[in-house]
DNA sequence: ACGCACAAATAAATCGGTTAACCGAATTTC
DNA sequence: GAAATTCGGTTAACCGATTTATTTGTGCGT
């Protein structure tokens, strides 16, 4: 087990100061006029032994960890699952690495990781925050360090966040399904307070009541085990008979849903026509292919970033909170058109 | 912005020495004779002010970091989702933290990244190797660090490793499609030495083999733009006419080929049967169903996990590496179960 | 020959912890 | 009664870097 080599070594092996190496293999050469001859003979000795500074030591002294700490609800979810794909990839692009996690929309085990993230000095937070979490992010933007929230935001919490336009995503699912003539049309979701929730769930509500026509919500508890996601969803469908269409709020449900349609023998769209907010492959791939609300992950994950490393890079913390935006795309496909022989 | 406490903060506040302090911070007040009045009055104080030691000195000083370095082939593709987000869930409750990324089998970023994972002087390695990386896990291995890989391994370093019984897997399901009736069985691949891949294919061959049948292979090269991918899997399916039934090497290649037969009007099993590696939403989903080999995501992920952890509390570093091989499960469905009609 | 500016490099402090070695008085051990 | 041990801690070195302050040597003008 050969030890790793130290600053210390190589200036003892080239009889040089230590400080003379620090100097040279952070780019301050010029500015502390060190002779051309010397970071040659250094740069060249620094190569050749393949020695890489300690960046603990290096954190420790510096403050910085170029470590970004990314938290979203769940890893295993293909939404979180591609953003976080694309954000490692842009940080590690600039430098950056990620540590992540998943919160399980679990405040306690968030603010648990919150901890350990400030633990571990990472320079920036990428968060998809829990209900809850407030104190704990303001905490951390008292404490000068750069956050950037995604997929929701935190209404009484001023940051950073980008998101999608999620009101109008539902309000013009549903105005599609209602043009489409259907009649009874429910929103199917998981109860949550978040932002991007209640958006999904007004949009849909705004639209179905400018029509007048019955507002059916079904809010159904999160939980880890399957079943208890699929026994109050299937009892819903099968109790509410004039059921024409359902707009599922989150992919994970849409998924849920097409699985209880199926288990019931009920077709899309002539049975039940379905729109799920979030696309994928089931989705895509599914017979016939489901109509879906898509978010433009590259684009969250683009923004998210290059907010977040503008904010690593600006010193001042002076840069006011920026809200992004952005817009889906309705993927109208098969499950939401009616077919005519109705 | 309130700075962050140190141990000497709080040793010159109680007037005590901060060595003290960080005895009994690390449980060795006993060993160290301290008495319990101080340790008390200490603890008390640290709770108080709400002390935690900098983990970035702790770790440079101790050498451990306490975190897990896991590097699956791409987060964004819900086998290695799934077994990523497993992972974490048992690390975290065992104290360590993970730090992952992708490494795309891409050899030059999974070296960039391990140098990486050194630099930051993670305890321990998960990966799902590339090839060609060999000298660099050997390396980490002659340095004592521990190493479990999964998913695959390299046959020429000796480690521990996680993986089914790949072989005995498309055999398995080979046969099962001979059994049902189907003649001219291809298998698609992706271009890899992978051993998981290698073993895949042979298991393949050898049941098409053992029953005199055509050995029907196509391999593809990976690519990120799927348009490649599909490209040469589309133009194989039309041009080999009396395919009766594929056999896909991984999740990814077969979502691609539903694709690609869903966009040419095949029908499975009817016109094409179809079993594909790894299970997920997609195929359980799809109508009609696709057979797949289900891999025991959570076996996988405890005994990644158990294994490493082992080595990581044994010093000694005596312990011989352990192959674990586990089953797959076969999930018969519709897609590869000949209709009596034809 | 004196003082001064500047080039080139270094010593020492620092970041926040851990840990081996030690200290002086009181108490046992043989 | 001398040596060893216990008690309740403390001192100071160390981990591997960065950074501030300081030193040394040289050329130059007067």
């Amino acid at each position: 087990m050969k030890k790793k080599l130290s600053i210390v070594d190589i200036a003892t092996a080239l009889n040089v100061s230590k400080t003379t190496i620090s100097f040279i293999l952070n780019g301050r050469a010029e500015e502390k006029r060190i002779s051309t001859e010397l970071v040659k003979t250094v740069m060249k000795y620094v190569d050749e032994v393949g020695y890489k500074p300690n960046s603990l030591a290096k954190s420790l002294r510096t403050g910085k960890s170029n470590t970004i700490g990314l938290m979203v609800e769940d890893i295993s979810n293909p939404f979180f699952a591609s953003i976080a794909r694309l954000i490692e990839d842009r940080a590690y692009k600039n430098g950056y690495r990620i540590i992540y996690c998943s919160t399980d929309n679990d405040t306690k085990k968030t603010q648990d990781l919150i901890r350990m993230f400030r633990d571990r000095h990472v320079d920036g937070y990428i968060i998809s925050p829990p209900e809850g979490i407030e104190e704990d992010i303001e905490s951390l933007m008292k404490d000068g360090l750069p956050v950037v929230l995604f997929d929701r935001h935190l209404p009484y919490v001023d940051t950073d966040f980008v998101e999608v336009n999620n009101l109008f995503s539902t309000y013009n699912a549903t105005r599609h399904l209602i043009e489409q003539g259907f009649k009874k049309i429910a929103f199917v979701t998981f109860t949550s307070n978040q932002t991007q929730m209640l958006d999904r769930l007004k949009g849909y509500r705004d639209a179905i009541e400018r029509e007048g026509l019955p507002v059916t919500i079904k809010e159904i508890v999160f939980n880890q085990n399957e079943e208890l996601i699929m026994n109050p969803l299937r009892d819903f469908i099968v109790q509410n008979k004039g059921l024409d269409a359902i707009l599922f709020g989150t992919n994970h449900m849409g998924t849920c849903g097409l699985r209880i349609m199926q288990e019931l023998g009920k077709r899309t769209p002539n049975d039940i026509a379905v729109i799920s907010f979030d696309d994928y492959d089931v989705f895509e791939l599914y017979t016939p292919p489901i109509t879906a609300i898509a978010q433009p992950v590259d684009e969250i994950a683009d923004n998210v970033i290059s907010v977040l490393l503008e904010k690593l890079n600006d010193r001042s913390g002076a840069i006011k909170p920026r809200s992004v935006i952005l817009k889906t795309n309705l993927k109208v496909r098969k499950s939401s058109i009616k077919s005519p022989k109705k």
